[in-house]
Parts: structure tokens; sequence; C-alpha cells
DNA sequence: GACCTGCTGCGGACTG
């Protein structure tokens, strides 16, 4: 029997009436599997195979239709994500007769209201908007989810290693506890590289079981490169790449706002120059939702003209902006895992090829790319492990469940933490420690043997930002007339009268109101770049081994244009100087101008943990983290000496940590949203465990062997 | 060399 065969007849019906050929591999495999069998599963197949359906069809099979009450609860990381799967389920449920409801900040309040009325069908909802349930009306949670079946986590890997996953699981196991059974679990992902931590995503590891369709898209990959000492774009390579993209449909994805809207006035200014379309669009999470809105609904509704959205990650997940015929990527991806979402975005139609152009302005960012790349050719996603130690959560979690339980034991609210699977890495003893100093600063009140939520807490819950996890940073929102252009984040960089770029448009300010944090901007000719704030870059092993072994390899690579081959070979040139053995453990080591440059070609965290172990014993080093190398003062002859005493100060790493905090108390003054509230105890165990990697760190310098060259 | 994500409740004005 087939899969199609397993389906009821209004299922059957329905694919019919969509005109649907054949089911692909991944609903095939996801229908037998789901309905025969009681397995939670994590679907994982390449973008437009259509997961979505993979999963409702057997779901919407199986619903028990003769009980009220909400049956699917379908969890995604934004709200557009939220109304484009809307439209999609609702035709599909509309056949069935079952109810589809949106639940997020701009959902209709009418609408969760008839819900709460009637509790019904399908629920599509953010993880915020779920922690506000639990908040706010905790009465309604049995009413809403006592009949639940079904949960579905979409882009599941974005809740593999963040914050936001570890609050979604925390709601999750509550959600369970709360109804007093488990339920059935799926998850949706085009980019996982290991299977282990989501199958462990609720906790329920052994009746979890991945369901994987490794084939990829086809792709045409190009690489261009054109010099740059300073990561400035050069004027060359935006020649080369208006002429690219001037009659295609395109995104391109330079790695920050600052760029894409230097790209943006760019390709506008020379589109103008030769009387071509202004139709090139800026998308960052600074540019205002309305003009963000009008590139993409441009993008989907006019299917016959071209343009080109200039964007940062917000194009880079699952939104539906129709069909792009070329990616270009400016300089590398961070990830293999961004690299092969990127892919996605282009020949969307099973059909297509993909299309990627990659510029590289450095060597680095070359050999980075190959990296990238040649990982996702042999399907290598880098792994996606869970936060080692979301202490923080714990505290978020505590005031939540504090505010829904309106008051509990001590006993029972430590028991809930600790049961709770997101919690599971985290000792007792640090949870006790929390909710005790928790108590000790009136952050929790203690009324006779019960716990309530202090006085000082309830500022938390004043406004809406208790809900989100995340930081957001505080911003100037920038007017033109009345209209929102967008945000500015470095207002000090600028004076009245002084001209910038924001949302490919070029403005002069007229007017700064501090205390309303608001500018005021006519047009203008002439502008420069913004500035916005940056963070901590977040390489992993994975990408910096496979650059060491691109250099010591001989492979050619045929997507390479003549620019990007001679770089290549001039840095395989120079590091054939060192004599290799064994590329597992060797490292290079240049003495350059009598300083000594490293070459750690590992992750980011270790180096910066690298970086913290000379800093605890007096020695000055700098780190240029995109060429992973860390660079030591002229005194330094013996590095394999240093190292033996960077291993006696990991093996004591809390001694010398706390000795090191006493000296440098700032140290810990600029943690996260919730961070910044823990003791000073605990604050140092999340530096160790979530900011920095000593157990590989400890491997690495255990087995680093110095080459010279 | 970095990026992204989300938001309640209530009062008051206005509309049909």
């Amino acid at each position: 029997m087939s899969s199609f065969d397993l389906l009821p007849l209004p299922i059957k019906k329905i694919i019919y009436d969509l005109g649907w050929q054949q089911l692909t591999k991944i609903q095939a495999a996801a229908i037998e599997n789901i309905i025969k069998t009681d397995f939670n599963y994590i679907l994982c197949s390449k973008t437009a195979s259509g997961k979505t359906e993979a999963v409702f069809l057997p779901i919407l099979s199986k619903l028990e239709r003769k009980t009220k009450g909400i049956k699917v609860l379908y969890i995604s990381p934004l709200i557009a994500l939220i109304n484009d799967q809307f439209e999609r389920l609702d035709r599909l449920c509309e056949y069935l007769d079952i109810k589809v409801t949106k639940w997020h900040g701009e959902a209709s309040i009418s609408q969760k209201k008839k819900l709460i009325v009637n509790p019904e069908g399908l629920l599509l909802i953010t993880p915020e908007s779920l922690e506000s349930i639990f908040v706010n009306k905790p009465h309604l949670l049995l009413k809403l989810f006592s009949d639940l079946e079904f949960i579905v986590v979409d882009e599941i890997h974005n809740f593999l290693n963040s914050k936001r996953g570890v609050q979604l699981r925390s709601l999750i196991f509550r959600l369970q506890e709360k109804i007093g059974r488990k339920i059935r679990f799926f998850g949706l992902s085009a980019t996982l590289g290991e299977y282990d931590n989501v199958k462990n995503f609720t906790g329920d590891y052994a009746n979890t079981k991945v369901l994987l369709d490794k084939s990829q898209k086809e792709v045409d990959v190009k690489f261009k490169y054109f010099y740059s000492n300073n990561f400035d774009i050069p004027i060359d390579l935006i020649t080369d790449l208006y002429s690219e993209i001037s009659n295609k449909k395109s995104l391109v994805f330079p790695n920050s706002r600052a760029k894409v809207e230097e790209i943006s006035i760019k390709l506008k200014r020379i589109s103008s120059s030769e009387n071509g379309l202004q139709n090139y669009f800026a998308h960052h999470s600074s540019v205002s939702k309305e003009l963000r809105l009008f590139a993409e609904k441009y993008a989907k509704e006019n299917y016959n003209k071209f343009f080109s959205i200039i964007c940062t990650n917000t194009l880079e997940l699952g939104i539906d902006i129709g069909s792009v015929d070329l990616i270009c990527q400016v300089n590398s991806t961070f990830s293999v895992s961004s690299l092969a979402q990127r892919f996605g975005r282009s020949g969307r139609r099973e059909d297509l090829k993909s299309h990627l152009l990659l510029y590289a302005t450095n060597e680095w960012m070359l050999l980075q790319a190959i990296a990238c790349f040649e990982l996702y050719k042999e399907s290598t996603i880098e792994p996606l492990e869970h936060i080692n130690y979301p202490i923080d959560l714990v505290l978020h979690q505590t005031l939540s469940i504090l505010k829904e339980t309106n008051g509990i034991s001590k006993e029972n609210l430590v028991k809930r933490l600790t049961n709770n699977f997101a919690f599971k890495s985290i000792d007792i003893t640090d949870i006790n420690v929390l909710v005790d100093y928790l108590i000790s600063k009136d952050y929790i009140e203690k009324v006779e043997t019960e716990l309530i939520l202090g006085l000082k807490s309830e500022r938390f819950f004043s406004k809406g930002d208790f809900f989100a996890v995340f930081e957001t940073e505080k911003s100037f929102r920038v007017y033109h007339k009345e209209k929102f252009i967008g945000e500015l984040q470095e207002v000090t960089e600028f004076m009245i009268g002084e001209n910038f770029y924001l949302s490919a448009q070029i403005w002069k300010i007229k007017e700064i109101d501090f205390r309303l944090k608001k500018v005021l901007v006519i047009p203008a000719q002439e502008g420069k770049e913004p500035v916005f704030y940056s963070s901590l870059s977040n390489i992993q092993e994975l990408i910096r081994k496979k650059m060491l072994s691109i250099l010591f390899s001989s492979n050619e690579y045929d997507y390479l244009d003549e620019n990007s081959l001679n770089e290549l070979q001039s840095l395989r040139n120079y590091f054939s100087l060192f004599k290799f053995q064994n590329l597992e453990t060797e490292r290079p080591v240049a003495f350059i101008e009598n300083r000594c440059h490293f070459y750690t070609f590992t992750s980011s965290k270790i180096n910066l943990t690298l970086q913290l172990l000379a800093a605890i014993l007096d020695i000055k080093t700098n780190l240029i983290e995109y060429k992973s190398c860390v660079i030591f003062g002229n005194n330094i002859k013996e590095l394999q000496n240093i190292f033996k005493n960077f291993i006696n100060v990991i093996e004591n790493i809390n001694k010398f940590f706390n000795e090191f905090i006493e000296k440098n108390p700032n140290y810990l003054n600029y943690l996260g949203k919730w961070e910044n509230l823990l003791p000073n105890e605990l604050k140092k165990k999340v530096w160790l465990n979530n900011y920095l990697d000593i157990d590989g760190t400890k491997e690495f310098l255990k087995n680093v062997k110095i080459i010279n060259s």
C-alpha cells in the first residue's frame, strides 16, 4: 500500500483538488510513519520539499474530531512565518471544517478571544505568546490545551542552541506537566547537521525518530575575488555585481547592516547613471517594517519584473518571497547552515537549480567560503548543541512560574525547576543558590510557607518585554515628515546637518530629540553608511579545520575565478613552508616582526578562552578572529612551554578565574538580559560554561603541536 | 569580519 492510500478520503480529495502530481519523498515517509506509529518525528529535508504538508496531512488524518479543545499547537520563530503558514493550513483545513487560529503580538485580539471562548482546531503561535498565556492567563491553560494531541515546532534548528530554544523547551515541559501527559511532538528543519540534540528536544530521546531526506538541490556556484585591505567593498565589485544582477531577480547577502546600506545606495547610483530601474531594496532589522514589507511584496507580486533585495539574515528563513534567480553572497557566511538556508532561497521550484555567486574581498574570507561550500557539498552541517548552562533561563522561568501559580512553596518551585528537561544540565545546588538569592534581594517574597513575586519583580511585567528572553538594543527612530524610515543606533556618530544612508536612501539630519530618541530627516544627495552595534563572532571548529585541510590539499575547485585561484594558491604557498604531518594536532606559528603569530584553526570560543588564559598569566595577546590567529608579544620564544602553563591554569580554572575576576570585576558587567540579575557566583559560571569552552581548550592544549616555518 | 527574533493590558477616542 502506498503512503497516499493511507490517507482518509477527504484528505485525498484535497490533494486532487490542489492538483498535486505526487508526494515528495519526505511527505511519503512522514505519512507512512506518523500514521502507522506513535513516535515523535523530526522531519529534515531541503527547502521547498513540502515539510509543512508532510507533517500536517497525517496529523489531520489522525485528529480526534469528537472532542472540543485545541488539538494541534504549531510553534514558529517568526510572525511572518505564522502568517504564511496560516494561509496554507487554513486552505487545507477549510475542506475538513477545522478551525485555524493565529496567536501572536500582531494577530487579531478578537480572534484570540473567540478561541478562548471556544477552543478548537489548530493554534499557530510564537514562543513569546505561549509564555504570555502562562503569565497572564494561567487559568485558561487547561481549558485551551487539555485536549491537545500534537505539537509541531517549525524551523527547529533555531531553537536548538539559543536561549529562545531553552525557553520553548521549558514551556513545552510546563504545558505537559499542566495537562498531565506527554504530547506527540514533531520538529521541522532544512538544516540539521547532527540529530542527538534535536531528538532530545522534549527529553524523550528513545521515542523520537528522524526522517531524513539528504538529497540536495543542484547548485551552480561561482566565486569571484576583489581584494580590499580593510573589508570595505571595492567599487569594482559593485560594478561587477550590478552587471550580474541588473536583469535578474536576486538576493544579495553582505554580512552586516551597514554594508547592506552601502551596497544598496551604490547599486542605485550606478543604475540611475545608466537610466536603469531603481528596484533595489534594503532589508534588515533596522529598516522600518513598512519598507521591509514593501520590498517583500514587490518581490512576491511582480512575477515578471527584475529586482534585488540587499539583506541580512532577515530573508534567510522560510518567508515566502516567491522565486529568485540568483543569490549573491558578499564574503563568507559564518556557518554552513546559513549558506544552506541561503541556497534554499533560489530556484524554489523543484526542477530549478540554485544559483550562487560569491564575492570574497580577502584571502581568509575566500578560504572560509570554500570551506563552508565544500562542507555543504558533503552534507556536513555544524552541530547545534543545547546551551550548557542556562541558569538565566531558570531565573526567567522562576518568575514566570511564580506569576502563573500566584504562590508556591519553595520545595515545589525547586522541584518543578529540577524536573524540567530544559534545565537538566543544571545542578540542584545552583537552583537553590539562585532561589535563595532572589528571596534575599526581594525579587521573591516569602509569605508564611509560600513564595510569591516580590514587588521589585512586578516591574518586569509592567511592559511587554518579559516574554522575550533575548535582548534588543535601544535605538533612535528616524522619521521623514510623519513617515517612519528605520532605526539608527550610534546617533552620536552624527551631528545635525550630517548625511547618512538608511533603508536604501540618503538622508540629512534636521533635528535630534534625545529625550524621545527621535531623528527628523530630509532627503539628501551624498552620505555615509550608518554604524550599528556588533556582537562576538562565533565560528565552529568544523569550519576552521576544513580551512586548514583545504590549505594542505591539492584539490582544485572549478567554481573559482582566476583571481580566486591565484589567492588560494598564494595562501597555500605561504603555508607550505610549514612541514605538517598531522593536521588534527599540528598548528603553524610564524614569527613576524618579532611577534609570534599562532594560527589556531579552531573555534572562536577556544580562541577567546586562550586569550583569557594568557590574560590570567599577564601575557598580552591580540586576537585576529577572522584569521583564527592569536598574536603573542615579542618575548615569547617557547610557545610550547607557555602552553604547559596554560594547562596548569585550566586544570584549576575556577580558582584562577575567581582571582582574575577580583582584579577585573568589569568582566561580569555586561552579560545578557536575564544574566545581569544573577548573583556573581552564578555569573562566573555563566562565563565559564557558556561564553568560553574550557573542555575544548583543555583538549586543544593537550594535543596541539607547534610547527615553525 | 555579525546577524536575527517578540510583546500584555488598559484607558480613551472613535465608528456603526
